[in-house]
DNA sequence: CAGTACTCTGACCGATCGGTCAGGATCTGA
DNA sequence: TCAGATCCTGACCGATCGGTCAGAGTACTG
């Protein structure tokens, strides 16, 4: 019997998200994931080589899907861009919901960390994408509330269904997103018309 | 005479407000305020009970207009309650941006703190009113991105001047509102039915 | 049976935190 | 000049943090 790999590392790692997303990283310590576990705070520290590789291998499944979403955007523009930004962003945050807890209001500090090197440019990348590459502070100062503002929301909201919390959060971007100036160049790719 | 307060006090003051709104509360030792400010931590603690005493008065000016502002809300109800709050917590956001930024992120313990005690709730009522008091999960959901929105913009964008952050959040507000319903009644001034 | 690899732990470590305290330095008013 | 108030500090404290380590317990394997 190979005894598969021992299901405490799950434990932790599933003790530590439900802490984390509600006192934080550096709220919680080693010891409150081992207390509600039941193991010592050395065992966990035997399955992750220290409390940032614990972090970075619950954010690892969110990450991914950013990095999905952030190959996406490139080559977009304008309308495009902001469609395939907000609808994206809003997925993402509501199957993410714990993630985005997690990291809300940490950010400074556990930006610097190799794990999550590239999320800064990441989000300026959707947050530019969001803003229909616009230059206009209304866009921009849209784009950036809409992105926090949902992170916030998804983070308060988390025993909303999802299939409640999508269409409104999207409905509220696309209300709220600063429309881009009539296209300098004919549409790119076929686009719908405005309602 | 009395030869006023030492100005070490407000040194201090200042010294945290810049440090907190880059590091967060949790994030600033008293050893980096006193490095900032050029004394010993033990002085620090001469000028304020501590830690907690610190942050309060940091954030006492803030908490007034705060309050009223919510004082302003109450009787309130559909689109004049959504104008007030919306005006009100954009002048508020983009006046005290350094200490929204300092709030930003430590919710969950700070606000056990008498000195916030109440900001909880008042939140709740401004979320409520710039809702329209609508059920909808839709408004409330709109409400709460943008205030948690407004409050992340205001904390990112420090530099931007303020006739300019501010225009730009009110369009925002107002174009991503959730409008309240045909109103039930005629609009009503100064009537008030709940307790 | 012995050997060994895996899992887990108590004890311990250095660093840092917020906070206390006795006392030095400086100034003021009588 | 001197007593007292004010301002400030170094040294110290207990608590907690993330992290290390030697070794105990256990289960497979040959």
């Amino acid at each position: 019997m190979v005894r598969a790999v021992s299901e405490t590392h799950g434990e932790i790692l599933a003790a530590a998200a439900r802490r984390f997303a509600v006192t934080g990283y550096r709220g919680t310590s080693l010891q409150d994931i081992a207390g509600e576990v039941g193991c010592s705070k050395a065992t966990v520290l035997y399955h992750f080589a220290n409390k940032e590789a614990l972090l970075a291998e619950l954010m690892a499944p969110a990450m991914g899907v950013l990095r999905d979403l952030d190959d996406q955007l490139t080559g977009l523009t304008g309308a495009p861009a902001q469609e395939v930004a907000a609808i994206g962003f809003v997925d993402l945050a509501v199957r993410f919901r714990r993630e985005i807890a997690v990291l809300r209001g940490e950010f400074p500090e556990l930006l610097c960390q190799p794990a999550f090197a590239h999320i800064q440019q990441i989000s300026d990348r959707l947050r530019d994408a969001l803003a229909g590459h616009s230059d206009r502070p209304g866009a921009r100062i849209a784009a950036l509330v809409l992105l926090a503002g949902i992170s916030e929301a998804c983070a308060e909201f988390v025993d909303m269904p999802d299939d409640e919390l999508r269409p409104a959060l999207i409905t509220l971007v696309r209300r709220a997103v600063e429309p881009v100036e009539p296209p300098l160049f004919p549409a790119p790719t076929t686009e719908d018309k405005d309602s």
